[in-house]
Formats: structure tokens, C-alpha cells, sequence
RNA sequence: GGAUCGGUAGUUCAGCUGGUUAGAAUGCCGCCCUGUCACGGCGGAGGUCGCGGGUUCGAGUCCCGUCCGGUCCGCCA
């Protein structure tokens, strides 16, 4: 028996007791005659204290940082207790210990707060792993995963593994392609999700499915996209929107409340894609704060109703301001510093005005030679401005002046500390566009994905390209705190009007036959209606933890650049596996 | 595909307008220390300044190229 308990279980009430423990060496604390060491595993810490004897004898073996070892010993009651510590009150007294293993000098400490960078933890990500942070971040995911199980357990989904060698799809991300060796030149693809498989399932009457399942996507990486990810997949049968809604409301609340013990009583608040944007700029409004922007285009346009000469409002297609409340004393440091901002690359603009309501009623801005102060004031009380505020206000071309005011706000939340990370404020975005245009190629494409079934009230559309624009989807996104979390969609389960959607996207009879065939097939054979959504796990398990990085709640994630750090993945392959796969 | 920031001791970083022998902290090694828990004190070792080229009397510092990493845009139904 190499322990008879783990280092984070050992309390007062134990002392006296003969106990055995194995772990790793955190620190050693030595005094001269005397020596403390915490011994640490994934339960917590234990002090072990070496007496005179044991001192010495400890200089002979060299013990060092990291060494695995197992000592056995007398529970005794600390003189000086650390409450810091579970086991703070109580160390072991050793009585024999030995070295199960050695270890090198790790290459960075493995303490709360490393110092280690990005590129070499991740490198040693089995060391980095015996850190605190991390450790806490994958019992999280753990916690999070298990209380998933058991709330759709006990609502009867069933878990239903599929296939991870699939066929490539147009629509949609880059697949993964594996080549096939006994099907020379012809190739798989890895799942982007399981979503045809679980419809599928639906024709089968698993009438309520789930997968907790790695998805893959061969497209660029960010802070918060990996390309293999993890997703919670749920489709249910005979089931409308709101059902589906319903549903995994009480599942998120459910999580919640069991993991982070936060109970949410009231419904989360809807919003449909249209307000989203208006109000937002973004279709995952981050509603932690207000702030909303205000769109100045009926006043200050072209032939809009104030009359003026600022050049660049009257040539802007689209002008929207936010209010930023209580700021008016910013100086013309931050507001020039604001300024270079928006007009970085990533954003864009070529710049941006602003109003100062001062606290004493005038009104000062960058604009001030094209407009005088009464004027500022309608514009200032447009945007619902009080004294003491300040109006950030941006013109230009629509959509990157949209996109543009959307950072900006979440920015200003950010500098103002409106986004507290211990505030979780969950909402569904409903009604999303079926189509969105394509500009690059020109055409429309499906914006949730092809399967998505648009108002039933709208469904004639379809047949008039110049409605597409205005179709709307049975599509919802459950968003919190600016994130996407989930996403799903009602299905069509009409062949005919698949097949006029496969149209509506540019497929031929032929093309939509040879992609989706076994999907059209199937809908000959009693499909149910029904719907589903799919949940970003690691983004969950990100949000819960309070980190914008999906990377810090995934054991081994890969880099920006698609690489895993520690295998040197991916890699070349030798000739004989290349000549057998045909390459 | 693009933008941007970075690469200097094991590690995290400093190193100004180019100028003696490239520093700090931490880690590591040695000595001292009987109540620490970020222990403390004293001493020591440790560097091809990512790589290649160029400018210069002289390059960690300036220029060009390249590789690697971070963040973001495009992309991600």
C-alpha cells in the first residue's frame, strides 16, 4: 500500500493516527536541524516534518523539488498553524520516507502564480498541470460535464455515440481530411458535429439525444476556438422552439446552481437578433452593462433633419454614438488615446467624435467649429446623455461602423469595469436571419446551417430571392456575458422544402443527391419534427471559470497556430505510411 | 492571407540618442539557521542577446530577410 491517505484529507481529529502518504515535493523549508516539506497531489497539501534525525538522513539522499516520494509517519498538531491551508492545523511527524522517483529542476515553478511563460508551460503542460489554477480549471470541466450528465439522465436523453470518419460537406468550416488507405484517394473528414448523425437519430425516434463529443474545424484559431473542441449536442424530437428553449434554460440553470451554486430565478431575458444589433452591435450582446448605442443617422446624415456642415457625418452611410456615463471629465489625453484606438487596423475607423456634457451644464467637443453648443445638446440628449456624461460617436460605412461601435462599447465596459467576471448574465438571441450574403461568392449562404427551418409564416418566401434578406430562422443562441454558448435551430423535416433550401443555397438536384442524399432519403421515412442546440463545453467551462481562454480548461489544447506544443504536432509522416496512403 | 507586439541567464524581465567587463528578481549550487509555510542570512555558478546578412571604427541596440511565440482581423454554416 503505497497510502492510507491523500495529501488534503488529514485534519485535527486525526492526530495521533499512523498514516502513509505519497506525493510530489512542493518546497522544502530547512532550519538547520530541522526541515518542513509540503507533499502535494491532486488533493492538496501536507506538511511533513523531519526531525533532527530525519534531517540528517535527508542529507545523504539529496530530495529536491518535484521528487515523488512516499513517507509514513505520526499525525501531530502543528504548533504554529496555517490557516491558509485545509490541513494547516495538523503535520507529519515522519517516522521512514522514501524516493519512488526523481525529478529534473522543473523548468518553471509549478507555485499558484508561475513564472513560467505561454510557450514553455505549455511545452511542459504535464507540469503545468500540477498547478493549482489549472488543476481547479479541469475539476471545473469535470464538475460542469457530470452535472450535464445527470440533468439530461434525468429529463431521459439517451447518449448515443457517432461516427468521428464522416464525409466532407460543403457549407460550413474547413474539414479535417484523413486520406483512406484501402480506398486509395478518396478521403474522410473529421465531424464539425454530429448534426446530420442526430437528426438522423431523430428518423431512428430517439426522440431525446445527447453526445457530450469532440468536434473539429481546420480553421483559424483564437482565444476562445480550438480547432478540436468539445460541444454539449442535444436534438429532441416533437419539439418546438420553445420547448427546446425551455428546456435547456433549466439545464444551464441546473449547472449552475450545482457548480457554482448560483441560483437564477428569474427567466432569462430573450432578444431577437434585429434588437441585438441595434442596440449592441453584435449578435452576443454582453448585458452585464447598459450602454447602449444610439443611432444619431436620421439626425446628422445627409438631408437628415439637423442641418450642418460636418463633411464626414454628411458622407457617413451610418452614425451611432454610446454614452459613457459619468466620464465627461476625461481628459484630451484619454479621449485622443480613445481616438487611436478605433482607428487601429483591427478596428478600423478613421476616427471618431465625442461630446462632453460637463457637470456645470456646457457642452464642449471635438466637433465644436461645425457645431454650436445647442446643437451638441439636441445630439446629446438624442443619445440620453445627462451632464457629467460622454458621447463617443462614430460615422462611416455601415457594417464596419457597426462592428466598430460594438468594440468600442465593450472596450469602454471593459476600462470601466462594468464586466465583472463574477456576474453572469445569461440571455437568448431568437429570430436570426435564415440567409446571410456571401459578398466574396456573391450569393446567400445559410447562416445557422442548411437544416435550419425558417417561420413557418415566411416559408413562401422561399420561393422569392428578394424576400431572403428578410427571412427569419427558428434559430436561438443562449449567450452569457457576451459569449456564445450555445446554439441551435428547429429543423426542416419536409423534403420538399430541403430540397428548396438545398436550391435556395446554390446546390443542383445532382450536388444536394450526392451531400445530403442519405438525408433526403430519410425524410421519406417518417421523420418527426424536431429540433436541437449544441453547446460550446470548454466555452462554458471558460465562462464558469472566469477566463476569456478556452485553452486554460482543456488538458492539452494546441496553440495559435494549430500546434501542439508538447508532441511537436502535427508532423511529417514516413515514405512507407505516404506510399500506403497514396500521397 | 493580413495587422500588430515580442524573442537577452533555467525562468520572468530591464538594458535610454549605437560606446568599457550585458544587469535585476527568481530558480539552481554551497555554507549558516529548531517553527517555517513566498522562511531568512551570506557566498557562488550561470549568456553564441532566436537565426542569417547589412550599415558602422564599434551593434543586444539601427536596417533587411528569416524562424518561433502572443494578440487580433479575415475565416469560424
Amino acid at each position: 500500500m503505497y497510502r492510507s491517505h491523500t495529501c488534503g484529507e488529514l485534519r485535527i481529529a486525526h492526530v495521533g493516527q499512523q498514516v502513509k502518504l505519497a506525493g510530489w515535493v512542493k518546497t522544502i523549508r530547512k532550519f538547520g536541524s530541522i526541515t518542513f516539506i509540503d507533499l502535494r497531489d491532486r488533493y492538496g497539501i501536507t506538511q511533513l516534518f523531519f526531525n533532527e534525525e530525519q534531517t540528517q538522513a535527508l542529507e545523504q539522499n539529496m530530495l529536491a523539488r518535484e521528487f515523488v516520494i512516499q513517507i509514513d509517519g505520526i499525525v501531530i498538531e502543528r504548533s504554529n498553524k496555517n490557516p491558509e491551508l485545509a490541513t494547516g492545523d495538523i503535520e507529519i511527524e515522519i517516522n521512514h520516507y522514501s524516493i519512488l522517483n526523481k525529478s529534473e529542476v522543473p523548468p518553471f515553478t509549478l507555485d499558484e502564480q508561475s513564472d513560467g511563460g505561454d510557450e514553455l508551460r505549455m511545452k511542459y503542460r504535464f507540469l503545468d498541470l500540477r498547478r493549482e489554477p489549472l488543476k481547479q480549471n479541469l475539476l471545473l470541466r469535470h464538475a460542469i460535464g457530470k452535472a450535464t450528465r445527470n440533468y439530461l439522465d434525468a429529463q431521459q436523453f439517451v447518449e448515443i455515440e457517432t461516427p468521428m470518419l464522416i464525409k466532407s460537406t460543403p457549407e460550413g468550416a474547413r474539414d479535417f481530411i484523413v486520406p483512406s488507405r484501402v480506398h486509395q484517394n478518396q478521403f474522410y473528414a473529421l465531424p464539425q458535429s454530429p448534426q446530420l448523425f442526430k437528426q438522423l437519430l431523430m428518423v431512428s425516434g430517439y426522440d431525446k439525444y445527447y453526445q457530450i463529443v469532440k468536434c473539429f474545424r481546420d480553421e483559424d484559431l483564437r482565444a476562445d476556438r480550438q480547432p478540436e473542441f468539445t460541444q454539449i449536442d442535444c436534438e429532441m424530437s416533437f419539439v418546438h422552439q420553445e420547448d427546446i428553449i425551455n428546456m435547456f434554460e433549466a439545464m444551464t440553470k441546473y449547472i449552475f446552481k450545482e457548480v457554482k451554486n448560483i441560483s437564477f430565478q428569474e427567466d432569462f431575458p430573450r432578444m431577437t437578433y434585429d434588437e441585438a444589433m441595434q442596440l449592441y452591435g453584435n449578435d452576443k450582446p454582453d448585458i452585464r452593462f447598459d450602454m447602449t448605442i444610439q443611432d444619431l443617422s436620421t439626425l446628422l446624415t445627409k438631408g437628415a433633419s439637423m442641418p450642418h456642415e460636418f463633411g464626414v457625418f454628411l458622407d457617413a452611410e451610418k452614425i451611432v454614438a454610446i454614452t459613457v456615463e459619468k466620464a465627461s471629465t476625461y481628459s484630451r489625453k484619454q479621449t485622443d488615446e480613445l481616438v487611436e484606438w478605433v482607428k487601429r487596423p483591427q478596428i478600423g475607423m478613421k476616427g471618431m467624435a465625442f461630446i462632453k456634457w460637463n457637470t456645470d451644464g456646457t457642452l464642449k467637443s471635438s466637433m465644436d467649429k461645425f457645431f454650436d453648443e445647442s446643437k451638441l445638446k439636441t445630439i446629446a440628449e438624442h443619445c440620453q446623455a445627462k451632464p457629467d456624461d460622454l458621447i463617443l460617436i462614430l460615422a462611416g460605412e455601415k457594417n464596419l461602423t457597426t462592428k466598430a461601435i460594438s468594440e468600442l462599447r465593450l472596450e469602454m465596459g471593459s476600462r470601466l469595469g462594468l464586466r465583472d467576471p463574477n456576474l453572469f448574465k445569461p440571455l437568448w438571441v431568437v429570430d436570426f436571419p435564415l440567409y446571410e450574403y456571401d459578398e466574396e461568392n456573391k450569393r446567400f449562404v445559410a447562416m445557422h446551417h442548411p437544416f435550419t427551418s425558417p417561420k413557418e409564416e415566411q416559408l413562401d418566401w422561399l420561393n422569392d430571392t428578394s424576400k431572403y434578406k428578410d427571412i427569419k430562422a427558428n434559430a436561438y443562441d443562449l449567450v452569457i456575458n457576451g459569449t456564445e454558448i450555445g446554439g441551435g435551430s428547429i429543423r426542416i423535416f419536409d423534403k420538399k422544402i430541403q430540397e428548396k433550401m438545398f436550391a435556395a443555397l446554390g446546390f443542383s438536384e445532382q450536388e444536394a443527391k450526392e451531400k445530403f442524399g442519405f438525408l433526403l432519403s430519410a425524410f421519406e421515412y417518417g421523420t418527426p419534427p424536431h429540433g436541437g442546440i449544441a453547446f460550446g463545453f470548454d466555452r462554458l467551462c471558460a465562462v464558469l471559470g472566469h477566463s476569456d481562454s478556452i485553452r486554460d480548461f482543456i488538458a492539452f489544447p494546441k496553440n495559435n497556430a494549430s500546434r501542439d506544443m508538447m508532441l511537436n504536432a502535427p508532423g511529417e509522416i514516413d515514405d512507407i505510411q505516404r506510399k500506403e496512403l497514396g500521397l
